[in-house]
DNA sequence: GCGGACTGCTTACCT
DNA sequence: ACAGGTAAGCAGTCCGCG
C-alpha cells in the first residue's frame, strides 16, 4: 500500500466527504486463546534421514518446545521438527545454587526446573568462572525472575535464538535430519577453491584460521529457491484520502492477487454492480467471486500450499485485513492460515516476510543497495530497482472497472515477487545470506534492523566459544571513558576528518580511498569491547588522535572477538568474494551470486563500528567507538601529510578519501606503499576524474569522469527536496559542463551557463512550469502533534491536508509550493498557480546554481547589466 | 515595535 | 535505535534602538 497523496483526493468538497462518512460497525468480537488456531495439516514433520534448509526456529508454546521451520526442496513444502534434546530456557547467575535455592521467586515459581552449575570463560581474562542455571520450563518464566537475583546473565535473550545458539545452528543452511536432531550438510568444495580461500588467510591469527573452516559453508553452500507467493489485496474504500482500518476491517476485499515464482500469476477478483464487470482477456488467471467468502475460501485453498509468503507492508495491512475481514464474514479462526501477533502478520502455513521492512531497513539500503531508492513504497523502491512501476491510476480503486482492477492488482503482486527474483534472485540470496552470518530465522531478521543482526552474531559466537556474554553494565565499567569532544553539539565523541576544499575547476584528480577504512582499523589494532582500557594487560598498544594525545589503551594479549569477526569477513569479502564476483574464470551466473555474497558481508563490516558507539546496543563501549574515529583521524592526517611532503595537493578529503591534484604514477605507488608498511592497511585509487568542480563547501562537488558521466555529491540540486523543475534545468547544464576538456573550454561554457540561467528566470516569471513541478517534497518523519519546538513548512502543509479531511501520516512525503499568503505555503493539491511567490523560487535557483557557479569563479552580483542582477543586488 | 544577529530545529545529504 | 560531520532554510528569541 502506498502513501502518496493523490489529487483526487481534493475532488469532493468537505461537506460532502463528512456526509459520506460511513456509519462504524462493530469491531469483530475478540476470541478467547482456546478458540483460537488449532494446529492444521498445513505443516507436516520433519522426515528422518531427510536434507532440508532451516529457514527460522520458533517456541511452540503448546509443546512449550523449540520447533525448526525446514524446506524441502524436493516437494517444495514447509516441515516441522521439534526439539529432541530437552532444550529448557534458562539464564545464569554469578551467585551459588544454595543461595538461588533460598529466593522464594525462583523455586517457588510453577516453571522452575533446577539448577546447575556451569564453567563459563570471562571474555576479558579468559579465566574459567562458574555460574548458576536457572533453568525453567518456560521462556516467559525468565522474565519474572531475572531481577530476583543481583546479577542475571543472558537473560534477556529470546528463547529460539538461545536455542540456535546452543544448538549451534545456522539458518539458511542444509541440515538432514539424523535421529532426530539436526546435522550440518556442508558444501563439497574443490581443493584448489579451499586452498585459495586458505592463502587469504595465510597471515591471520590462529583463532581467525580456526574460524575460516567454519565460515566457508556460509558462503559456498547453495542458495534454495524457495517457492513463494507474493500477494496484494485492495479494499473497497467508499472515503477518500482514507486508508481502511485492517482491524476494524469494514469494508470488503475486491480483488487478491498473487504471483509465485513457479510461474502462475492469479487475480481473484469480486464482481460488482457498481462498476462495469466486463472481464476481457488477461495475462494472468482471473478467478471471479459473487460472494467475497468464496473468494476468501479460493484465497486460503490456493495458498496453503505455498511454504513462503511476500507481501509489501503486508505486516501492517494486507494480513490483518485478511484476518480480521475472515473473522468478519464468520470464518472459524482455525480455518484462516493466518493471524495477527504483536504487530505482525503471521502466516500459520509456513513463513511471511514483509519486503517493506527489509526494504526500509538503512543498512539494506545503504550497503547493499548504495541507496539507489530514497523513498520506501513499493513504486519508488520497483523503479529504482526493476526499473518498473505500479499501474497508474486516475480514479479511486473503489471506481476502477474490473478490468483495470485486475490489471492494477496483478502489477502490485508480480511486482512485489520480482523484487525477490529479479538479477538471479539477488534479494533472496541477500536475505539467505543475511540469515546465515548473523544467525537469525528469516522472519526475525526481515522485521529487524542491523544492530540486531550483529548483536545475533556475537551472541552466536560468544556462546560457541563458551564465553559469558557480559553485562551492559560490566563492559561500560571499564570502557566507557571519552576524551574527545564531537563537533556537533549533541554529539559524545569526535568523528571523522573533512578537508576543506578550494572552489574551483580542476583537472586530473585521483581520488585514493583506504579500503575499509574503519574495519581495517579494527582488525590491524585488535579492537574489540575486551581489548580497549582493560586493566590486568601485558601488551599495551595506545591509541593516540591525530594530535597526538593518548586516548585508550587496547590489550594485545589475546585477539578481540571483534577484531577477529570484523577482520574475518573484511577479508574474505576483500580477498576472496571481491575477486570471485569479477574473475572471468567464472559464469556470469556464479559471479552475481559472489557479488551477493560481498554484498551481505559489506552491511555487517561497515556497520560494526556504529553499533559499539550506539547506546542501545548491548556491547556498547564508547571507547571503542572513540578509538576507531582517532585511528582514523591519525591515519589520513599523517598520509595527507606525507602527500603534501612528496609536492602534492589534496585538494580534498573525507574520513577515508584523498582528492590529489595531476599526480604521477610513481607518487601515487609511493604513497601507497607508505601506507601499507606504516599502517598495514590498503590505499586505491579509486576514481580518476577528468576534472571535479568544486563549490568550496564540504561533502558538495561535481566530478566528471573521461567518458563524460559524473558524480554529484551533496548538491541541492540532488536532494530529494529540491522542486523539480531546478532539478531538471540543473540537469541540462550539467550536460554542458560534461564537455569541457580543458581549461581553455570554460570561457565558453560561462557565457552559456549565463544565457541559461536568464531564461530560467524568464520562464519563472512567466510562470512557465507547473505546480507539481515547482513542488517541494519533504517528508514528514513523525506525527504531525509530535512538532513541538516549532512548525517546519512541509508541516504547515500537512496540517493544511489534514483540516482538508487527507490522512497525513509519518513518511509520507508532502508536496508544497511557496505561495504569497499567510502560510506561506500551501500543499500542491491546494494551491494555484497564479498566487506561487516568485521571488522564492528565484532564490531557491540562486542557491543551487551558485554552487556550481563558484566552481566557476562566478558570483551573481557579476552577472552584468541582466535582470537577474538588479533582482540580486536589491536583496 | 521592528529588524538584524543569533540559536535551535528539521531535513537531507556524505563517509 | 549503527556512528559523526556538513549544509540549507526556516522558526523563534534576544537585544538594541534615547
Amino acid at each position: 500500500m502506498a502513501k502518496q497523496i493523490t489529487l483526487f483526493d481534493f475532488t469532493l468538497k468537505k461537506e460532502e466527504k463528512e456526509a459520506k462518512e460511513p456509519r462504524k460497525e462493530e469491531i469483530p468480537q475478540i476470541i478467547s486463546n482456546e478458540e483460537r488456531k488449532k494446529p492444521k495439516d498445513w505443516i507436516r514433520e520433519a522426515e528422518e534421514g531427510k536434507t532440508y534448509f532451516l529457514l527460522q526456529v520458533d517456541y511452540d508454546g503448546k509443546k512449550s518446545k523449540a520447533v525448526c521451520k525446514l524446506y524441502d526442496k524436493e516437494t517444495q513444502k514447509i516441515y516441522i521438527l521439534y526439539d529432541s534434546t530437552n532444550h529448557k530456557p534458562y539464564f545464569l547467575t554469578d551467585i551459588e545454587p544454595e543461595k538461588v535455592n533460598k529466593i522464594s521467586k525462583i523455586v517457588r515459581d510453577p516453571s522452575f526446573d533446577h539448577l546447575e552449575t556451569v564453567t563459563k570463560i570471562d571474555p576479558y581474562t579468559g579465566n574459567k568462572i562458574k555460574l548458576t542455571k536457572i533453568v525453567v520450563k518456560d521462556p516467559l518464566a525468565v522474565r519474572r525472575m531475572r531481577n530476583a537475583v543481583p546479577k542475571a546473565y543472558e537473560a534477556h535473550i529470546k528463547y529460539f535464538n538461545n536455542y540456535i545458539y546452543d544448538l549451534g545452528l545456522i539458518p539458511g543452511l542444509p541440515y538432514v535430519v539424523k535421529k532426530g536432531k539436526l546435522e550440518q550438510v556442508n558444501p563439497e568444495l574443490k581443493g584448489e577453491e579451499v586452498d585459495e580461500i586458505k592463502k587469504a588467510f595465510a597471515d591471520s591469527d590462529e583463532m581467525t584460521k580456526e574460524a575460516v573452516n567454519d565460515w566457508i559453508p556460509i558462503f559456498e553452500s547453495e542458495v534454495p529457491d524457495v517457492k513463494r507467493v507474493a500477494i496484494d489485496i485492495e479494499v473497497y474504500t467508499p472515503v477518500k484520502g482514507r486508508v481502511p482500518d485492517p482491524e476494524k476491517a469494514e469494508f470488503p476485499i475486491i480483488s487478491i492477487s498473487l504471483a509465485s515464482n513457479d510461474g502462475s500469476k492469479r487475480v481473484l477478483v469480486l464482481t460488482r454492480e457498481d462498476v462495469n464487470s466486463q472481464i476481457s482477456k488477461h495475462d494472468v488467471t482471473v478467478e471471479v467471486f459473487k460472494t467475497e467468502k468464496e473468494l476468501l475460501q479460493r484465497f486460503f485453498e490456493i495458498i496453503v500450499d505455498y511454504p513462503l509468503v511476500l507481501t509489501f507492508n503486508g505486516d501492517d495491512f494486507d494480513i490483518p485485513y485478511i484476518y480480521f475481514r475472515s473473522l468478519k464474514l464468520n470464518f472459524k479462526p482455525e480455518d484462516i492460515p493466518f493471524d495477527v501477533v504483536n504487530d505482525e502478520g503471521k502466516y500459520l502455513a509456513g513463513i511471511h516476510i514483509d519486503l517493506y521492512k527489509f526494504f526500509f531497513n538503512r543498512a539494506v539500503r545503504n550497503y547493499a543497495f548504495e541507496g539507489k531508492y530514497s523513498e520506501y513504497n513499493l513504486d519508488a523502491v520497483a523503479t529504482a530497482l526493476l526499473g518498473m512501476s505500479k499501474v497508474k491510476l486516475d480514479t479511486l480503486i473503489s471506481f476502477l472497472d474490473l478490468d483495470k482492477l485486475i490489471e492494477y492488482n496483478a502489477r502490485d503482486a508480480e511486482i512485489t515477487l520480482k523484487l525477490t527474483t529479479f538479477n538471479n534472485n539477488l534479494v533472496w540470496k541477500l536475505i539467505i545470506l543475511l540469515a546465515r552470518i548473523s544467525k537469525m530465522g528469516l522472519e526475525e531478521l526481515t522485521r529487524t534492523e542491523v544492530s540486531t543482526w550483529i548483536k545475533n552474531l556475537y551472541y552466536w559466537e560468544h556462546r560457541r566459544r563458551n564465553w559469558l556474554i557480559p553485562l551492559k553494565e560490566e563492559i561500560l565499567a571499564r570502557s566507557s571513558q571519552i576524551k574527545t569532544a564531537a563537533v556537533i553539539k549533541g554529539k559524545r565523541y569526535k568523528g571523522a576528518v573533512v578537508i576543506d576544499p578550494p572552489a574551483g575547476i580542476f583537472f586530473n584528480v585521483v581520488v585514493l580511498d583506504f579500503a575499509s577504512l574503519y574495519p581495517s582499523i579494527i582488525r590491524n589494532w585488535n579492537i574489540s569491547y575486551e581489548t580497549v582500557d582493560v586493566e590486568s594487560c601485558k601488551n599495551k598498544e595506545y591509541v593516540r588522535d591525530e594530535t597526538g594525545e593518548v586516548l585508550h589503551y587496547i590489550c594485545k594479549d589475546k585477539p578481540g572477538i571483534t577484531a577477529v569477526i570484523t577482520g574475518l569477513l573484511r577479508d574474505f569479502r576483500v580477498k576472496v568474494y571481491k575477486k570471485k564476483a569479477k574473475s572471468p574464470n567464472v559464469s556470469e551466473e556464479q559471479r552475481s551470486v559472489y557479488d551477493v555474497v560481498q554484498r551481505a558481508m559489506k552491511v555487517f563490516i561497515n556497520a560494526t563500528y556504529g553499533v559499539f558507539g550506539a547506546e542501545n546496543f548491548p556491547l556498547y563501549a564508547p571507547a571503542v567507538a572513540e578509538s576507531v574515529t582517532a585511528l582514523g583521524r591519525f591515519v589520513i592526517t599523517t598520509t595527507v601529510g606525507y602527500c603534501r611532503s612528496l609536492g602534492l595537493q589534496v585538494l580534498y578529503g573525507d574520513t577515508d578519501s584523498m582528492f590529489l591534484w595531476n599526480p604521477s604514477k610513481e607518487k601515487l605507488e609511493d604513497i601507497i606503499k607508505f601506507v601499507k608498511s606504516k599502517f598495514g592497511l590498503d590505499l586505491e585509487v579509486d576514481k580518476v576524474y577528468k576534472f571535479v568542480a568544486f563549490s568550496g563547501l564540504k561533502k558538495n562537488y561535481l566530478g566528471v569522469y573521461p567518458d563524460g558521466k559524473t558524480d554529484i555529491k551533496g548538491m541541492l540540486a540532488k536532494k530529494r527536496n529540491t522542486p523539480e523543475f531546478i532539478k531538471k534545468e540543473f540537469n541540462e547544464i550539467k550536460q554542458l559542463v560534461t564537455t569541457i576538456n580543458s581549461p581553455n573550454d570554460i570561457p565558453k561554457i560561462k557565457d552559456e551557463l549565463e544565457a541559461k540561467i536568464k531564461d530560467i528566470y524568464e520562464k519563472l516569471r512567466h510562470k512557465g512550469y507547473n505546480l507539481d513541478e515547482l513542488a517541494f517534497r519533504v517528508m514528514l518523519s513523525k506525527p504531525l502533534e509530535s512538532y513541538t519546538k516549532n512548525t517546519p513548512q512541509h508541516v504547515k502543509a500537512a496540517l493544511q491536508l489534514k483540516s482538508y479531511g487527507v490522512m497525513v501520516l509519518p513518511r509520507d512525503i508532502i508536496m508544497f509550493v511557496k505561495v504569497k499568503s499567510k502560510d506561506g505555503v500551501k500543499p500542491v493539491q491546494l494551491a494555484k498557480l497564479s498566487e506561487i511567490d516568485v521571488d522564492k523560487y528565484v532564490e531557491a535557483v540562486r542557491t543551487t546554481f551558485e554552487q556550481l557557479l563558484k566552481a566557476f569563479g562566478i558570483n551573481w552580483s557579476q552577472f552584468s547589466t541582466t535582470s537577474i542582477d538588479s533582482f540580486f543586488n536589491k536583496k
